[in-house]
DNA sequence: ATTATATGATAGTAATACTATTATTTTTGT
DNA sequence: ACAAAAATAATAGTATTACTATCATATAAT
């Protein structure tokens, strides 16, 4: 029998993309060996050339799939949080305890990435250290607002959205809901980050530990406001 | 009479320039106009030859003064952390009471930046809006870790211990003191990216709400970790 | 067998991120 | 005031990037 993972599709912005990537074959090499190259070479010397040079296939072709490797990265990116977003739902949505929920949402967050059966040529754990390493890249640009207005960004605010509200069905006093909830998921990137290149400015050296720091710091902060 | 201010000299790591660009006037032109400039354009738009057309010199000077526009951003970078350390050390070295010491950390972090009358040339204002919108972009590289042990980073690395050991000397037991240190500082700039361009994920819409936002969250972290 | 459609190969453009060389201006030391 | 040194400007040139355009070929669908 196969699982419910395995019957998902997910559903990415029809903007990122010119034609879908997910219904060819060379579509999939693209997402496959541009996840590598880019967590090789890094996301500003990775080009659609050295792409084309690598999976025997021409640069004009993977125009045809994406406008731009900034577009390419939207795509990932929205992939990410949509396979995360999708797990979120289905490991909370039969609890009821808020604070369970919750804990729940930060062991997702951080935990080292799971592969989605569905898109075997998407390696989940090499795009989690791409997250780590280039998200930011596909929002710090001059385009940001005419982008967020065209919907890039809905899944990952969703995702805030969601947690947001957990938090508020927990602690329905405290006035930062969202601004925490914000924070939890671009701090546990951010701790990913420092873990790897900056280890001296971090305690959280391991997923566990930054599970951890994140529960001990949410309730902390929901149950003092409580006892108010 | 001066203010002390106005006689401090900042110390910026001599390997983000070929030539101190506080020597000369044409240096100072390059540092004041590239500050307004990335901050126009954005960083990655930003070019040596565009700002030697904006002060009437020459592509070739600019090159003589920085390496590359990565360099001109880590010494950009380096001097916004050194003036904040500055800052921080006047402002809490007097004080006694280990709870208002991390109170002025989390004020001056969250301020808007104050103009140093030592470099008129300097707007602070911008530096500190580049600071929201580019920061990253200085160690999200694939040369970050021989950076590292070049020593491009340790005035922001100081500043995290800093705060790490204010927190430690206010719960000597709180397990996490770097993590939440760097926490404060990397969120800091990301809630003031929140609320210019995705306003709905979070609710610190001002610097006193982000103030009470951080300080809530810190001290309920360690206070509740006290009384444990 | 014909025709769409997808992919590949090639060429070309403007911009970027530089390096190198030479000319001109400015500063300074005597 | 003048020569030497230093700083800056002007010009040219290179490899790479980020594309666009055109045309050829392979594959699949009718």
């Amino acid at each position: 029998m196969k699982t419910i993972d395995s019957i998902v599709q997910l559903q990415i912005n029809q903007d990122t993309y010119l034609k879908d990537p997910e219904s060819t074959e060379l579509g999939k090499r693209i997402l496959e060996h541009s996840i590598l190259m880019i967590n090789e070479l890094g996301f500003d010397l990775f080009t659609f050339k050295k792409l084309g040079d690598k999976i025997g296939s021409n640069e004009s072709s993977i125009y045809r799939y994406f406008e731009n490797k900034h577009k390419l990265l939207l795509y990932l990116v929205s992939w990410y949080w949509s396979w995360l977003e999708y797990r979120l739902v289905v490991h909370t949505f039969a609890i009821e305890d808020p604070k369970k929920k919750i804990e729940t949402v930060i062991e997702l967050i951080n935990s080292l990435a799971v592969q989605s059966p569905c898109y075997p040529h998407i390696n989940a754990g090499t795009l989690h250290d791409i997250m780590i390493e280039e998200y930011s890249k596909s929002y710090l640009t001059k385009q940001v607002d005419r982008e967020n207005r065209e919907g890039y960004f809905e899944v990952y605010k969703r995702l805030v959205k969601r947690l947001e509200e957990m938090i508020m069905a927990y602690s329905p006093d405290y006035p930062h809901a969202s601004s925490l909830a914000s924070l939890v998921y671009d701090g546990s990137l951010h701790q990913g980050f420092l873990k790897k290149h900056f280890p001296s400015i971090t305690d959280c050296h391991d997923q566990e530990a930054r599970i951890e720091f994140f529960k001990q710091l949410l309730f902390s902060t929901l149950n003092n406001r409580k006892n108010k």
